[in-house]
Formats: structure tokens, C-alpha cells, sequence
RNA sequence: GCCCGGGUGGCGGAACUGGUAUACGCGGCGGACUUAAAAUCCGUAACCCGAAAGGGUGUGAGGGUUCGAUUCCCUCCCCGGGCACCA
């Protein structure tokens, strides 16, 4: 007998793979329709798409957890595979990153030539280990070809008015020299270093997730990811239902009061005084408050302290007397207003009524400072605290000192970094064009006027806003003539250049389209408000039955509605655009991207009918959106902004980036004006190029559009994806943001759902061999390469597969390792043994066995069951040598189950010694046949009173009597019964009879 | 403190909707082959009592439900992970 071939032959098939196209994707049309529901959809159609997360390229290699999820993923891909599916089994790098960085700085090296270096280590070290991947998709993130479309993407959001500039406190690392967001310096210290993080004030980017996070939470509902996994994005967001209340501040110049944020209003007359964070009496002091010399220490002292120490271990809560008063507005008292750390800026109000009685953090800071607690219980005995939070809401509304609210903990994203290796934020700062004063125009609809609805208040909310803005009432409304209002409109917009902005509500907002298409004049942003634009054709005979529109002018109305609109002809004439709809509209239904072209952005303000309230606060907030600041975004043809080369990469102690250095760079021209201009130095955070990344690898050669709206139908959503946990919170959650807005604006097909992954997964850690964590400073960090040197890929994937459960942590075991090598030994010998004609013929046990492991490998890889796959092997292929042999009929079967775990040594004996020409990897999955999974006899246990007291072998159909009688005639049944007559028979069919005495 | 996981032989771990606890692998022990060793193969193995047949005990601890519990319920202990002054 040969000794199994391994590294030559491990080598040879995986050229030929890569030759042969074994693992590429086929691009193909979008078949079928997908159930709206994600969880029902299942796998749809002829694809599969299967994602691992993509490494971070670094200086160290590859680590052997990385083939833990590799390999997983790569099985369940390859049975996919064989199963008839239409595999993409992609991989890339997160190239972009501070080790990279921190490595160059150190050694004088441009990160770009790291990074290159790294990545070809590390894709050597991916081929040798067999990985099925379509490596013909191989995207990088720090590739100008990819983060071209990562600042594309930001820019959309930038338009949407979900990015904006604000000054925030950001966790500083004054060892890493960069700004932290909230998720990398958990426990107040630097995720990547440990240093204790510092707050400092900077302006940074930052992107409105917030917006988002009711959705990010209630979709969960709609995809299957694992329990815990669901457990810690919910716990993530954080939502908390309740009220927010305002009170009145006495002697304050300030008359909105203070509204704090509560869980449980229902027991406001606890509230004996109110506690402010320091953030908050800082904010007034801006505002020209001015406290008490105390008051004022305490505030500095504050500001000064990090996180880490306000939440530290003692929690000695400090405080200080606002010297301020307010009142409770149920008991009518007095109460004070104090101020004090323990309570946070960032959550809900960053105030709090506090109610020494029911709270026991206020309790302790009543008890330290002496206040007042007194205890008055304002909920009825037999309410339940639902109820009774419910009648306070009500009381509170009824009142007009407080209404309804809702918080989340989740905060926006931080988006700046100040570091180099990282895609440059295309923007450029423009002085001139942010002093410009900005026109609005406002376009009333059928039979409105400059004086109906919102129309006199939003104008004067927006000049009060510094805006110009045009309101004209548009001849005879009631019986709009489609020529005269385009008269009466087009001369205004011939004004109007790429900062102004045209708000149009229902037939107003269709004349905009109109207007952009005739005019093919520029504009900054638009705002169609329930535009008078249907998804169908409208049937006139019925609108003049409905009670809606009782009175109306419909033959007008409809002689203006047949000049047809296109959204896509008007779609290049505005920079932004918004559409908004309210989600109970009589005339004008929701719509979505499956009718309206992708680039619009939709919103649903939940909202009852068709805007005709004479104040709409979030139509203002979404329209002051489009206020100039000043920062401009770079046209599409000026992307990608390549990073410039530098000499030094080292962050500056002023906080900004090492671009900022680079004046040549910085300064610029306008892309609007001309005029002179800065462009902004921040660079994106890595969470930026992970957050799309699995849209990319559907066109990953694409370079008019991050990837087309017909491949991403066909291969999205993501079936299944694995990663560790660590990403559970973060990456996972931005990236299904992220996702979600693509989809909102269209660019990501309404078809692929607006979830990217159907399926999460997650992979436990390898352990070191004694059970610690392994890491380069303990030595106990194994390495793959040599792994595969000595055992060969098969042995090293199927020994990740068998340590243990794929989703808990198992220590490595050196020994271990040894057993699988044994088995694929075994597996070669089994195909090397004498001639082919001495090949035993089945029996019945090698039957059943056979086919019951074709069963339990096909239902085991489904749910990633990998290690009981391989035992389960190993017992078949012991049968098998026990047998002398694997009988003809079982052989190609017996090898294709063992295929997705040993690709090399399957593929080996598949094409050598069974001289088939096509890969293993590319035949059919075997089948097993359920009736011969049983046999026909069964060993009946016998139990007596709980004990098993004997084993008889009866036949598999057996009747219960028939059982019943064969026992009770058992020589040991009858010593154990011993005269007694039985008070109880159980018989449990195919199992056991439990006789009771 | 709160929320998730998880505690099964010497070790990694199996056990379907409650039904023979310890599959498979490692390591151990005994044997075969060999001059010898390695490799390979065969056998053995939870613990206690017993020469054996056999009996008893046993899935972190205690209790409960059940003919029957690793599995379900209650209380508690330990380990791992996440969140943590979130009003």
C-alpha cells in the first residue's frame, strides 16, 4: 500500500481548481420573485451565497481561528455546490486599518506596500488550505478602485443629510494619538492599546445611525441570525419606552424649561428634585448662565474627568446644588435642581427627575446630600405598571407638561479618524459658497395657495433660518392649467443655482419633476412632499365617486395629471433628492424603489392624511438638512480622492490627521464656486469599506456603479454569514445600516430586502492548548503553516472540525490532531486495498449504516454540525474496514460525503484511481434511502421500575401486545418481579417497555 | 448588578421532540506483528463492592414533576462572554 499522497497532491489539485474554474461564480439573471418575509424566503432560486468575514491583512498572518470559520463556510458552500446551487464563496481584505499604520510609521514604510505584502502572504497561506473561494472576486478596501465607491457611498449620506459636522467629546488614545469612537473605547479604555482614554473636543463627522435605530431593531424580527446575536444588537440599541417632562425653571432666562427623559412617569409625585449632567450646565453657562463659584468648580472638575473615572469602580456619587428651582407638576412643591455626573449628557434628556423612592441611584445621592425622599404613590393597587404608566402619559398630555417619548442608547456614528491609512473623506470646505444666502422655493398643490396648510409657516421658519424664500400662490389652483403654472414657476427657478433648494407638495411636487426635466437647469435639493405621482394609472371614473375628492375639479386636475412625469429624466437635474410620503394618506399612497428609480431618497413620516396641518416640525428639520455649511462634496467624476504619498504617517499631537500637513493637497479649488477651498483631512473609519463590502463582490470589476442593480438582485441577500463575536455589535450592526440606506435610496434593488444577511453564524475561539487565550507574548500561538507542513490541509480542516462545537470555544490539542491523520490513512488504505473484484458486497448493518450517514452528514452540514459530521465519518469508515472493504455501490457516495471536509484527498482518489474527468466538487450530492435506515430487528430495553433490568431483540414492527406478552415471559423480568403483578406497562415504540411494580 | 452561553470519564466532546448516559477521537492499559522500536491491527476501559455472575452509585449541588430527567421546573454554586450610573 502507497503512502497518502499529500502536499504534492494537495498542491496539484489546487492549480488545477484555479484552472479549471472549479469555485467561480456564475453570474446569471435574477430568477424568481423572493417572498417578502426574508425568513420564509429561504435559500431562493439556483444561488448561494455564502460569506465569511473578510481578514484584516496583517503582518502576523493568518491565525488558526481564521480557518475555523473559513472551513466551516467552505463545507456548507461546497454541499451547496453539489446540491445543484450556484455557489459565490467570495474573499477579500479590510486592508485599511492602524496596524498597518502603526507598522509603517515604525519602519519607514508606505502602508500601501505593507498591505501588499501582507496580502500576498496571506493569500498564499488561504490557497494551500484548499479554500473553495471564487478568488477572481478578490476586492480590497484600500484598493482606489474599491474606496472610490466607499466615498461615493458617504456621500449619499451626506446628501441625505444623514452625515453632518458637529463638535462632540471623543474618547482621545494619547498613546495611539486618534480619536475613539464610543464602541472602541468601551470601559474608558483604547480597544486597541488599553490606555486609558481621554475626552477631548473635536469637530467630527458624524452619521445619523440614530435615524435608523427603530428599524435596525424591529427587522430583526425578519431575519435568522442566532439568539445571542440578536440579544446583544437589541441590548445595543437599547430602547427604552416612556415620557419625556418639562419643568419650568424659575428666575431662569431660559423659558423652555428643563425636560427630563423617564421610564416610569407613573411616579412623578416621587420627584423630589431634578439632577442635570454637568454637560448640560456647562452648555448654559455658554448661554450666559452664571452659577455659583461651586457650582462652577464642580463643573470644570467634571469636564475633566474621563468616562472611566465617572464610571468607576467606587461610584461615589458628587454633586453640586444648581441653586436653581423648579415645580414638581403634580404636588405643585418646590423642588430643587442640582447637578451631578451620575447622570449622562449622551442618554435620553442628560436629565433626570429623580424619585429617591422608586430609584435607588437617587436614593443614594438623596441620602449623601440630605434631600428630600418622600414617597407618594400615585399608582392605583391593582393597576399593572403598564397600565399605570399609561394613565400618567395621558395625565402628563392632558396637562401639557409632557408627552410620550422613546430613547435609545445607541448614539450616531463617529465617523472622522485623524490617520492616514484610511479612504480621505471627499469633501472640501468652501468659505464662500457657505456665506451665500440659500433660496427656497415653495410650491403649493391643487386648490392651495401661498396662505394654505404649512405654506405661511415654513416660510417664515425658513427666513428666520436666513433662507430667501419664494412663495407665490400659482394661478387659479382650483382649476390648475398645466401651461400657466410652469409660466408661472420657470422664471423663478431660471434664478435658482446648485445650492437652492424646491419644496413641492402634491401637485406642487409633481410640477417639480416637470420643471426639472423641461428646464435641465441645476438645482441643490428638492422636496416632493405626497407628490401627485401614482404608481398606477388612475381610474378617473372612480376619484369622481370618491367622497375624497367631493367638489373637486377633476377633468381639470386630470388634464394636468396626462402631461407625463418621468422621475428618471429629472433625476440628473438635482443634486439631492427627497421624496416624503405619510403613511395614511388618502390621495397619495407610499411608495417605494420598486417604481421609483434609485437616487431619490424615500422617507414615510408617520403621519395621518396628505400634509394639510399648518405646522410640520420634521418636514422643517428634513428641509434645514440642505443648509449650506459650507462643506461640499466632490462631483462623481472627481472620485475616488486618492490618498496622496507622504514621507511621515505619524499622527499629530494637535489631533489632526498627517494629511493635514500636506498643504499642496489641502488646499483646492471649489467644486462649485471655484473659488479657493480646503479639503477636509479626516480620513473614514474601517467600519467604512466592511460596511458594503458583500455588495461588491456581486460586480466586483464594476467601475461605472459600486456593483448593478441586476447581479446584486441575483445574488443578494447574503444566505449565510459567519463571523466571531466580537463583531456582533459593531461591524454587524453599521453594516445592516449601511445597507438599509442603500436600499432606501434605491441603489441596493427593493427585491434583495432591505436585510443584507439572511443568516448570521458565529465561530467560538481556538484556545491555546492549555485553555488560554493564545497570544504572541505567551508563545502558545499556533501556526497554520505549520500545521499544513506537517499534516497536509485535509488533516488540518478536519481537525478544526472536529475539536469540538463550531459555535463554543475549544481548546487546540496537539494529540488530537494525530486522530485525524489516522482517519484519512484509513479513508486512502480503504481505496488502496487488493483489487477492485474482492470489494465486499453490502450487508444489511453496512447498509443501514451507510445510509444513515448520508443522512446525518446531509442534515449535520446544514446546521453546522461539523464535529459529530466527522465522527459520524469515522464510523463509517471503520464499518467500512471492518467490512474489508467499501462495496462498489457505496464508493462514489462514501467519497462525496467526505469531499466538502477533505477536498484534496477525495478529489485525489476521484479522478485517479475512479478516473472520472470532471472535479468531485462539481458532481452531485448523494442520497440516501429513508427506508433502509432502520433495520428489522431492534434490541427492546426492558426496564423495572426505572431500572434496566434486560434487552431482548424483537422485530422493528413489533406490536405493543405482542411486546408485552415476549417481556412478561423474560426469565430475568420474572426473577425482578418475583411474584408481584405489574401495575404499570409503558411501552415506547422502537424503544424501550417500563414495567412498574 | 443585569442579559446570554456553558458545567457529562484522565482529556476534547456525543446523546433525536424526556426513553439503553459516556458515540467518535486523544491519552491509558493488555495483546498480536517485530531481533527491537516505530507504524499498524486486535482487545480493554465511568466509579464503588465482588474472583466472577451480579449488584449499587453516577451528567456542578440540592429539591420537584414523571413509569422514566444530561434533557422540563424551582433554588443555589462555579466557569466563559456581553452590557454596565441607560433614568
Amino acid at each position: 500500500m502507497s503512502d497518502r499522497p499529500i502536499h504534492d497532491s494537495e498542491a496539484k489539485w489546487q492549480e488545477k481548481w484555479e484552472k479549471e474554474g472549479v469555485y467561480r461564480a456564475e453570474d446569471r439573471t435574477f430568477p424568481d420573485q423572493p417572498h417578502p418575509n426574508p425568513l420564509l424566503r429561504k435559500e431562493r432560486g439556483s444561488k448561494f451565497y455564502g460569506l465569511i468575514e473578510f481578514p484584516y491583512p496583517s503582518g502576523d498572518g493568518l491565525h488558526v481561528g481564521h480557518p475555523r470559520s473559513f472551513t466551516a463556510i467552505d463545507i456548507f458552500t461546497r454541499k451547496r455546490r453539489m446540491e445543484g446551487k450556484n455557489v459565490l464563496y467570495p474573499i477579500g481584505w479590510d486592508a485599511f486599518g492602524l496596524p498597518t499604520e502603526n507598522y509603517a510609521i515604525k519602519t519607514k514604510t508606505a502602508p500601501a506596500i505593507v498591505t501588499a505584502q501582507n496580502i500576498a502572504n496571506f493569500t498564499r497561506q488561504l490557497k494551500s488550505l484548499g479554500l473553495g473561494f471564487d478568488w477572481s472576486r478578490e476586492v480590497s478596501t484600500a484598493d482606489p478602485a474599491y474606496y472610490k465607491w466607499t466615498q461615493w457611498q458617504f456621500l449619499q449620506f451626506v446628501k441625505a443629510g444623514l452625515a453632518y459636522k458637529a463638535k462632540s467629546t471623543i474618547n482621545w488614545c494619547p498613546k495611539d494619538k486618534i480619536g475613539l469612537a464610543n464602541e472602541e473605547a468601551q470601559g474608558g479604555v483604547c480597544e486597541r492599546c488599553g490606555t486609558a482614554v481621554e475626552k477631548r473636543e473635536k469637530e467630527q463627522w458624524m452619521i445619523k445611525i440614530t435615524k435608523y435605530a427603530e428599524r435596525l431593531l424591529k427587522d430583526l424580527d425578519t431575519v435568522d441570525y442566532l439568539d445571542r446575536i440578536k440579544t446583544q444588537q437589541v441590548n445595543w440599541i437599547g430602547k427604552s419606552e416612556g415620557a419625556t417632562i418639562r419643568f419650568q425653571v424659575s428666575g431662569f432666562r431660559f423659558q423652555d424649561g428643563i425636560e427630563v427623559f423617564t421610564t416610569r412617569p407613573d411616579t412623578i409625585s416621587g420627584a423630589t428634585f431634578l439632577v442635570i449632567a454637568p454637560e448640560m450646565a456647562e452648555a448654559w453657562m455658554r448661554d450666559g448662565w452664571e452659577p455659583s463659584e461651586e457650582v462652577e468648580k464642580y463643573v470644570a472638575m467634571a469636564s475633566r474627568r474621563s468616562e472611566q473615572e465617572r464610571a468607576g469602580a467606587e461610584r461615589e456619587k458628587g454633586g453640586v446644588s444648581s441653586g436653581l428651582k423648579t415645580i414638581n407638576p403634580a404636588t405643585k412643591k418646590e423642588i430643587p435642581i442640582w447637578i451631578a455626573d451620575y447622570v449622562l449628557a449622551s442618554y435620553g434628556t442628560g436629565a433626570i427627575m429623580a424619585v429617591p423612592a422608586h430609584d435607588e441611584r437617587d436614593d443614594a445621592f438623596a441620602k449623601k446630600f440630605h434631600l428630600p425622599g418622600i414617597f407618594v404613590c400615585t399608582r392605583e393597587k391593582d393597576w399593572s405598571l403598564e397600565k399605570a404608566v399609561n394613565r400618567s402619559i395621558e395625565w402628563l398630555e392632558k396637562e401639557g407638561v409632557g408627552k410620550r417619548a422613546t430613547t435609545y442608547k445607541l448614539r450616531d456614528w463617529v465617523f472622522s479618524r485623524q490617520r492616514y491609512w484610511g479612504e480621505p473623506i471627499p469633501l472640501v470646505h468652501c468659505e464662500s459658497c457657505a456665506k451665500k444666502k440659500q433660496k427656497v422655493l415653495l410650491i403649493h398643490g391643487f386648490e392651495g395657495s401661498a396662505e394654505s396648510n404649512w405654506f405661511p409657516w415654513m416660510k417664515q421658519e425658513l427666513e428666520k433660518h436666513g433662507f430667501e424664500v419664494f412663495l407665490p400662490t400659482l394661478p387659479d389652483s382650483s382649476h390648475p392649467k398645466f401651461e400657466e403654472w410652469m409660466a408661472a414657476l420657470e422664471p423663478i427657478i431660471k434664478q435658482f443655482g446648485e445650492d437652492d433648494i424646491i419644496v413641492g407638495h402634491s401637485l406642487g411636487g409633481r410640477s417639480i419633476l416637470h420643471l426639472l426635466s423641461r428646464l435641465k437647469k441645476r438645482i441643490g435639493h428638492v422636496y416632493l412632499i405626497a407628490p401627485a405621482v401614482w404608481e398606477k394609472p388612475l381610474n378617473w371614473n372612480e376619484i369622481k365617486k370618491d367622497p375624497n375628492w367631493e367638489g373637486s375639479d377633476v377633468d381639470t386636475f386630470r388634464v394636468f395629471h396626462d402631461h407625463a412625469v418621468s422621475w428618471e429624466d429629472a433625476r440628473p437635474y438635482a443634486d439631492r433628492k427627497t421624496i416624503i410620503f405619510s403613511d395614511d394618506d388618502p390621495y397619495v399612497p407610499v411608495q417605494d424603489h420598486s417604481t421609483i428609480p434609485a437616487g431619490w431618497f424615500i422617507q414615510t413620516l408617520h403621519q395621518k392624511g396628505h400634509f394639510n396641518h399648518t405646522e410640520y416640525p420634521e418636514l422643517l428639520e428634513l428641509i434645514l438638512q440642505s443648509k449650506n455649511t459650507g462643506w461640499i462634496p466632490l462631483p462623481d467624476d472627481q472620485l475616488p480622492l486618492k490618498l496622496p504619498e507622504v514621507e511621515a504617517y505619524e499622527p499629530t499631537d494637535t489631533g489632526e490627521s498627517p494629511l493635514a500637513k500636506i498643504r499642496l493637497w489641502v488646499e483646492t479649488t471649489c467644486p462649485k464656486c471655484g473659488g479657493k477651498a480646503e479639503r477636509e483631512t479626516d480620513t473614514m473609519p474601517n467600519w467604512a469599506g466592511s460596511s458594503w463590502y458583500f455588495l461588491r463582490y456581486c460586480d466586483p470589476h464594476n467601475d461605472r456603479e459600486f456593483a448593478s442593480p441586476e447581479k446584486l438582485k441575483y445574488w443578494m441577500p447574503v444566505d449565510l454569514y459567519n463571523g466571531g463575536m466580537e463583531h456582533t455589535t459593531l461591524h454587524l450592526l453599521y453594516s445592516r445600516f449601511w445597507h438599509k440606506f442603500l436600499w432606501d435610496m434605491g441603489y441596493v434593488p427593493h427585491e434583495c430586502g432591505s436585510e443584507p444577511y439572511r443568516s448570521r453564524r458565529s465561530h467560538g475561539l481556538i484556545l491555546a492548548q492549555g485553555g488560554e487565550k493564545m497570544s504572541k507574548s505567551k508563545g502558545n500561538v499556533v501556526n497554520p503553516d505549520d500545521v499544513v507542513a506537517k499534516y497536509g490541509a485535509d488533516v488540518f480542516r478536519i481537525y478544526e472540525m472536529f475539536m469540538g462545537p463550531f459555535d463554543q470555544a475549544v481548546p487546540w490539542d496537539t494529540n488530537g490532531i494525530e486522530g485525524v491523520k489516522r482517519f484519512l490513512d484509513k479513508v486512502w488504505g480503504l481505496f488502496n486495498v487488493g483489487a477492485i473484484h474482492e470489494l465486499p458486497l453490502p450487508d444489511d448493518g453496512l447498509q443501514i449504516l451507510y445510509h444513515q450517514t448520508v443522512k446525518k452528514i446531509t442534515d449535520g452540514i446544514d446546521q453546522l454540525q461539523f464535529n459529530t459530521c466527522v465522527s459520524q465519518l469515522m464510523i463509517l469508515t471503520n464499518g467500512f474496514q471492518d467490512a474489508g472493504g467499501v462495496p462498489e455501490e457505496y464508493r462514489e457516495g462514501y467519497l462525496k460525503l467526505l469531499a466538502p471536509f477533505a477536498p484534496h484527498l477525495t478529489e485525489e482518489i476521484w479522478r485517479t484511481q475512479l478516473s472520472h474527468k470532471d472535479s468531485i466538487h462539481r458532481s452531485s450530492w448523494p442520497s440516501y434511502d429513508p427506508t433502509k435506515i432502520k433495520s428489522a430487528t431492534f434490541e427492546l430495553v426492558i426496564q423495572i421500575n426505572g431500572k434496566v433490568r434486560d434487552r431482548i431483540t424483537v422485530a422493528t414492527d413489533i406490536a405493543e401486545d405482542e411486546a408485552k406478552e415476549v417481556v412478561l415471559k423474560s426469565e430475568k423480568v420474572l426473577t425482578w418481579l418475583a411474584g408481584k403483578s405489574p401495575q404499570k406497562i409503558v411501552y415506547v415504540p422502537g424503544k424501550l417497555i417500563s414495567i412498574v411494580v
